[in-house]
Formats: structure tokens, sequence, C-alpha cells
DNA sequence: CTGAAATACCTGTTAAAACATTAACTACAA
DNA sequence: TTGTAGTTAATGTTTTAACAGGTATTTCAG
């Protein structure tokens, strides 16, 4: 991971330009080392979340409509992420019995089997930013809030 | 933008956790806005920036392999991106006279006349973080540069 | 109670990403 | 010169994302 090497001694226009490209940079190279460590589980990280999210409400069930709201990448397939952990004997659905529209979707034995042999991922993920002081982490997440802020309110 | 509203109440397990969600949550932002800012002029986020890097080669072409080097998110299909953006008129693609391998790809008019017109959008979405003075601009730059030297060396 | 609007999910279609393989060419050692 | 390894792109296939309906159910005003 360098972005010198990897995208060139490039000029950056300004620090705001600067942040930008390294915010892309450091989440996608978050993003392909989740997933080249989920593959020999034969999960996609956004099959991964899924699944983490039915872990936070188990035993109970989610809709896939919580699924969607909770999903960091929204735009959901949600639907078919869903079917294809069901194929894979991960999570069951079932219809809602309060209402007949909606679906219950929980984790099987098989699915908190493979939670459990995954726990140790979080922590080689987290370790990517592990020569950070914890202040120096406190202080990246207060900024980057800080500019979330900004931009809850307009859509710009 | 608000992800306290958009994943929820969510406990994060340190602040190396929410580090990582904040990044994975602003990236994404970023990108689906960038998305929306090109869709009238339908060019995708990929399409744009193999643009960009013809540019910066201008009027010297570029090859595919360049091409690649400079993406930020490699994996390339960018033959068949610059296959789209040649099919739209925006670049041309010529064999190269030294390498029978090679491909000289360049932009054309057309794709320099796009460039122009679609100039303003960096201002836009360096706008996302406008209310960072900054100086606060550049510790993100910096912390973020501090975590990509941990990982230039290793790949996990 | 009834019908319009909203909600929850599914399906179809198109486009793009991911991954593996292949073909053409070059470089270079023997 | 020759043949082997490496380089540059292109292609094929499978999976996933993106977007646009569509159906069944629920809600709720009237």
């Amino acid at each position: 991971m360098s972005i010198e090497k990897d995208i060139g001694q490039k000029a950056f226009r300004n620090p705001y330009h600067k942040l930008i490209v390294n915010l892309h940079y450091s989440s996608s190279w978050l993003l392909s080392n989740h997933s080249r460590l989920l593959k020999p589980f034969d999960l996609t990280v956004p099959q991964f979340n899924v699944l983490q999210i039915l872990k936070s409400n188990h035993p109970e069930p989610s809709s896939i409509n919580y699924i969607i709201e909770r999903m960091l990448d929204k735009m959901s397939n949600a639907t078919r992420l869903v079917d294809k952990l069901c194929a894979k004997g991960l999570v069951s659905k079932t219809n809602s019995a309060r209402d007949k529209r909606a679906v219950d979707v929980i984790l099987t034995a098989k699915g908190l089997e493979i939670l459990e042999e995954l726990d140790h991922i979080h922590e080689k993920i987290e370790s990517f930013a592990s020569n950070l002081m914890e202040n120096e982490t406190l202080i990246i997440n207060n900024l980057l809030e800080k500019i979330q802020t900004q931009n809850s309110s307009s859509k710009e």
C-alpha cells in the first residue's frame, strides 16, 4: 500500500483533493484486503456484512428491510444477497407471521459457526491502522464525523 | 450523510473499528456523489478516471498498461473501459509503432471538450470537506499517509 | 367498509466487475 | 538463430451491481 508508487507522483490540486484521493485509496485497500480474507470461506464482503447484521439481532430474526437499512452500501440487491446465503445454508428465510409481506431472516447453526471461525478477521482488518496511537484514531474519527455532519443536510 | 442514522446507533468495538467504518462510509458517499454528477454526461467514475489519466499525458498517448498502473481500482477491465470510451468517441486507439503488442490511447477533440465541461466537478467533489479548516485537512492526510506507510510493506 | 397510497419484497434486464485464459509480440540467453 | 520466458492486450465466463418495474399485503382516510 503505497499511494505514491501506485498512482504516481501526481500533483494534487490542493489538500482537499488529496484528502479525497487518500480516502478512496485507503477504503479501497481495506475492501480488497477484507475480500481476500473472506475468500477462503467463499464469502463476499456484502454477504459477510449481512451475516453480521443478522448476528447483532440473533436469535431474533431480521427482515430484508431491516438489513437494507443497516447496510452501508445500500442499493439493495438484499433479496438476492440473502438468497445466496440461504443457498449456502448460512441463513434461513421464513414468511413472517405478523406481516405476510415480510420475511424473517435468521442465522442457521452453520451460519453461526462460520461467524465464529471468522471472528479473528476483525482483528486483522482493524490492525490496518495499528500504527496510529489511539488518540490519533480519535482525531481522524472526529474530523470524518465533522465532514459527515456538513454533508448530512445537503446532497452535494 | 449521517452515519448514525444510516447504520443505526451501532456500538463500535473500538476506535479502530470505528475508523474503518467511517472511512468506508465517507468514501462510499463520495463515490456515489461523484457518480451522480457524472451521470448527465453518461460517464461512470472509472471512465472519468481513465479520461483524466489520459489528460495528464496529453497529447502523448498512454498505453493500456499505463492506465492500469495509474488506476486506483486495479483489477483492470481497462481494455473494455477504453473500448467503451472509444465507442463514445472520446478516445482513440491505434497500434503502437514501437511495440506491436501495445496500444496508443489518446483523447479525441470530443474527449478534451467533455473534460473541459466537467472541470467544475472537481470543485463540487472537493467541497465535500469544505467545512474543514485547511490545517485539519492536512492532519487527516498525514494520518492516512501514516497508515499507508505501515501497510506498504506487508499485505495484511 | 372501501379504495388509494404506502410498504415489503421479488423479478427482469442491462451493465459492470472479477477472474482466468489466450494470443501476439518482444527480449534475451544459449 | 532459436526457443523460452516475460510482456501487452484481448477475450470468455461467471458473478455481482444498478436500476426499473411488478405483486402482494397493509394502512388509513373517508
